[in-house]
DNA sequence: CCAGTATGCCTGTCTGAACCTGTATTCTTC
DNA sequence: GAAGAATACAGGTTCAGACAGGCATACTGG
């Protein structure tokens, strides 16, 4: 058996290559839960390529649990994926000791920052915060903290107020209609500071395993930046392609 | 008596010319990776000769990694440029610090590592080992290790004999018909061993970035299994996609 | 208003032809 | 004897078409 991953396309028959297509668009949230695909005759003209062939890339994406057919009816996305690049192509943060963990959050409010504006090319310094912490809900020790900052713009402006949907801060921003794509990722080991260190009621300058990330929309528009500050004893990273 | 020598065009028969003239048109990118050849019997109007000859040609070519063939499709490049898998795909160590690296290799050898072969799947517990350790040329502080372990195979065993082609592994690999594709792998943060510590000259304890990654090759066959510790004073990890 | 029907679009299934690679065999030529 | 050419067959892939039956909507006659 050979296996292959949705990154690679080469030297893949039709069926796969238009079946990771789809896979795409689904994953990255162009498509959402429960919307309906094109018809099987549709695709055939999106693909020119004979109705056999779809209907092997559908039953592909049936396979792995993307979509359901009905008869008369179509083809529907039954796959609700929360962290939409998440399994694709981000790093995935596995948790070692799966402990009892509390989430906290510290705060969801605009805030200011210049030097990230810069940073990402930006020319409004406005942002969207959201951090997270959270610690073991046994003997309330760190596990993670997560700062989140949005670009702001005008779609999002009432998230503060609004709140996040479902908890969701992916499937908020989905709602705003912005979807991820690609990006870019740095992995490395930091002390950790005094802020920090006080949130997470552990010693200053412990070293903690940290990722950045920024996620970019299909347009090249940056989405949002996070940083995320994981308990080195607690995780560990995992990605595949 | 006819010399012969490998690399040139010199004295070669029909299959090797036209696998170099193909192999020409891949590396000048008038073939991009990805891109479907033409069929074995339009070549065979193109070249003006037999099909067996023209498989001998793409026979030559895939143990190059430069294409890969699927029945009742046809033949793709593989070949996008450079390194195929190795940096594309994979999280790239960014060294900080810029400075003199020393590379020590530590052995090159057989080895039996039952452990490893039972984590891996493999029936044969023998294994390539290559070890290399690079250091600081300036005050001789730890950069990184690296633990490299390629299952045995008829292909490479007189490796450790004939030593690296180029001082490359990856290069000797694929001079055997070895290619990367797929893979896996997990960062996290662990404390330096006793004896890693000691090659570095380092404190045992000290905490080190841990990269592990299984590289298979596009069969699924497992090909390299890598431990890299990574001094993170020196380096970030990075990927984009 | 309502039940029955016609129509159009959908998926499910099957077929044969054309083209692809994989493999083996035989013949020719040097 | 070795290299290449010619041929044949097996089996995978794709295409184009045809037919079936499920589903939804609109229309029609009562």
């Amino acid at each position: 058996m050979v296996r292959r991953s949705a990154s690679s396309a080469i030297a893949a028959g039709k069926p796969e290559k238009i079946a990771q297509i789809l896979e795409t668009e689904i994953r990255s949230g162009r498509l959402a839960h429960g919307d309906q695909l094109q018809s099987e005759n549709e695709l055939v003209r999106r693909f020119a390529v004979s109705r056999s062939t779809v209907r092997k890339s559908l039953s592909e994406l049936t396979r792995r649990g993307l979509i359901t057919t009905s008869v008369g009816i179509g083809s529907f996305v039954t796959f609700d994926g929360n962290v939409v690049a998440d399994e694709a192509g981000w790093t995935k943060a596995l948790e070692k000791a799966g402990a009892n963990a509390l989430t906290r959050t510290l705060r969801l409010e605009i805030v200011e920052d210049r030097a990230l504006a810069e940073k990402l090319g930006l020319e409004s310094a406005e942002f969207i915060a959201l951090d997270r912490a959270r610690t073991s809900a046994d003997d309330g020790h760190a596990i993670s903290i997560e700062h989140s900052r949005i670009p702001m713009m005008p779609e999002i402006e009432n998230l503060p107020v609004k709140g996040l949907r479902d908890g969701s801060l992916h499937a908020t921003l989905r709602e705003a209609g912005l979807h991820p794509d690609h990006g870019e990722e740095w992995i490395d080991v930091v002390a950790l500071g005094a802020d920090d260190a006080e949130i997470l009621s552990c010693q200053p300058g412990a070293m903690f395993l940290r990722t950045r990330r920024v996620i970019r929309t299909r347009e090249g528009r940056v989405m949002e930046h996070i940083t995320s500050l994981l308990n080195p004893t607690h995780f560990a990273l995992h990605r595949e392609f």
